[in-house]
DNA sequence: CGCCTGAATCGTAGCGCTACGATTTTAAGC
DNA sequence: GCTTAAAATCGTAGCGCTACGATTCAGGCG
């Protein structure tokens, strides 16, 4: 909480609004939300009064007279993310335009810090709660039953959720890799994953991956880049795993900037991509049309998560939505290009 | 605003926790505040009370009757931009720290939704303000001349500022980066830049490059981006610039992904680089140092603005700064790689 | 010309909390 | 045991707005 405190800064009330426009407070109040249902007349006289003014909407009073809230909390692992960054932004777009304000957290991946998060969106009476993925600390997953706030799961498929869900299958496209993978002969793989400890989701798509490379008599090895570097470990694991392993023929990555960081190692060491070894990233970030040789890829609907996430929201605010429509499996699309 | 209402979704109210702790709502209210002035055995009946219930409080409420908030706005151009999603990811984590909740805003580069949304974040009656840059609408700046809540200015430095600025100078960058190229002796130079119409400090880098340049008698082509195609447009691009300016021996770029666009393009044709042509980037994106070869660059301060600010903001919440402490230059640093 | 109806406007009572002065409790000192 | 100051607790009066029922106003009609 602020500590200086800055009351009597001179900020403007509805009352003062009024007495300039000669009108009740009520009628300004009206004006403001329902601006039809006063008379032109009156509709002129205030707002020109609220012009002269400078007058601002004090939105806690309102919310709390209202006891209803124009804010949605909106909880992701990290906003430094261009998944998750492009859904948030197309997620704002649609809900500002409806009204709404976006609170947003940074979970960092940690259950127990989406908790705290979740604690102190819900002490704004939100009319929406947005999160990534199904996995929620227990306290969390009865606070959020406790709540009436219509919930969205987003970035993930497959289990039941708490109330809406919009996402995809992380396992699906780790097979839909692999497949592709297989198809073109490759059956000795490795997977190479940033942040696998934490991100359950590069999880379920090694596992996906991992699983149908195995029904098909192959073997998978498994290598995890430590922290946050994307491309810069890369280089150093990928030749490790090359030398130790001089019989892999295929490296699908957790995502597209591991992907690259492999490339570029391969460059280096004059590795012939996909002759020699086939790479596969996953994102279909801007970039992977333009790498040498192009990087085959999935394309997770990024903006498409918002744009749906925003579309449920907003019609289950209006009223409720019946069971088969609270789903959405977006599904993926896999990009061939050169490098598988 | 929510439509459909939820009134009466039986929320607790420190009333009722008061109740079954056996004191006063403002006991409670003083154990929230400040816990160290009730005494402990009071804190313990109330803490117990309050998880027995799982009461949360209600900011609203609490910001109406405080007459000040824990909210501090933020308006950045995109959250998209891993330079402004890092920032903001630094900024969250020391202010949500200090107990403030970020409100956070995307202007699209467009000075009428800044002003837009700092009429929303206004109505919330912000602790704080923080936007990007020094371009905004006349309404804007009257807006923030009369409203009492500091402001910073960020990812900008030179001009004189509504109140703090935390930043640097992008002139400075391009003048950096075009005296790197000098001193390797290229003269015939190009600026590659995305989003040049929109972004003001692009044009500020490119002006700088162009300024230092010509003083030394070379010569600059600009070639613009059009739309949000970062590395894809990019080889294009750079294809009809070497072929129309076969004198090109440097080319600069608006930042790291253009870079990487053009740096692929040469390589499918063959271009040596740094032999043949230098190329330079902006940001240091972590990949920069694994490409082929490793890409000189600048190192804008992304994380240390996000600190500095919470810094500057969380002190001038407690007492007014000092003049000289309203301005910080991060200033920003050449990385020096290979292909340049 | 009064009556009725629907539209426009208004007044009042909170929303759940905090600020702050009033009141009570505690403990120290003699 | 009494006084007194300090510490702990409490009660009241809003914060600025919205909800909603009450009131006023227009106009149309018998």
């Amino acid at each position: 909480m602020a500590k200086r405190q800055r009351r009597g800064s001179q900020r403007i009330t509805m009352g003062e609004v009024a007495r300039l426009a000669n009108v009740s407070p009520s009628t300004v109040s009206l004006y403001l939300r329902r601006p039809d249902e006063v008379s032109p007349q009156r509709a002129e006289q205030i707002q020109s009064a609220i012009d002269r003014l400078g007058y601002l909407p004090n939105t806690m009073a309102g919310g709390l007279a209202s006891s209803r809230s124009n804010v949605i909390g909106v909880l992701v692992p990290t906003i430094t993310n261009s998944f998750f960054s492009e859904t948030l932004e197309t997620l704002e777009r649609h809900l500002r335009s409806a009204g709404y304000q976006l609170l947003i957290g940074n979970t960092e991946f940690d259950v127990s810090r989406e908790e705290e998060l979740i604690r102190s969106i819900l002490s704004w009476n939100p009319a929406g709660l947005v999160v990534t993925g199904f996995l929620h600390s227990r306290s969390t997953l009865s606070l959020l039953a406790r709540t009436r706030t219509p919930i969205v799961e987003m970035w993930d498929f497959g289990q039941p959720g708490l109330d809406m869900v919009v996402g995809f299958s992380h396992h699906a496209c780790g097979r839909l890799i692999a497949e592709h993978m297989l198809t073109s002969g490759r059956r000795r793989t490795a997977f190479v994953s940033t942040n696998f400890q934490r991100d359950v989701r590069a999880r379920d798509r090694y596992a996906g991956f991992r699983d149908s490379v195995e029904a098909a008599g192959g073997t998978v090895e498994l290598c995890e880049l430590s922290g946050r570097s994307d491309a810069s470990e890369t280089g150093k694991l990928t030749r490790d795993l090359l030398e130790s392993h001089p019989e892999i023929e295929a490296i699908a990555c957790s995502n597209d900037m591991v992907a690259l960081g492999v490339l570029f190692e391969c460059q280096r060491q004059n590795i012939d991509i996909p002759g020699r070894l086939a790479l596969a990233g996953f994102g279909n970030l801007d970039f992977t049309r333009s790498t040498v040789p192009p990087l085959t890829t999935i394309e997770p609907p990024r903006r498409e998560i918002g744009q749906h996430v925003a579309r449920l929201l907003l019609a289950s605010l209006e009223d409720e939505l019946a069971e088969d429509e609270k789903r959405l499996d977006l599904g993926v699309r896999l990009v061939v290009r050169e490098s598988v």
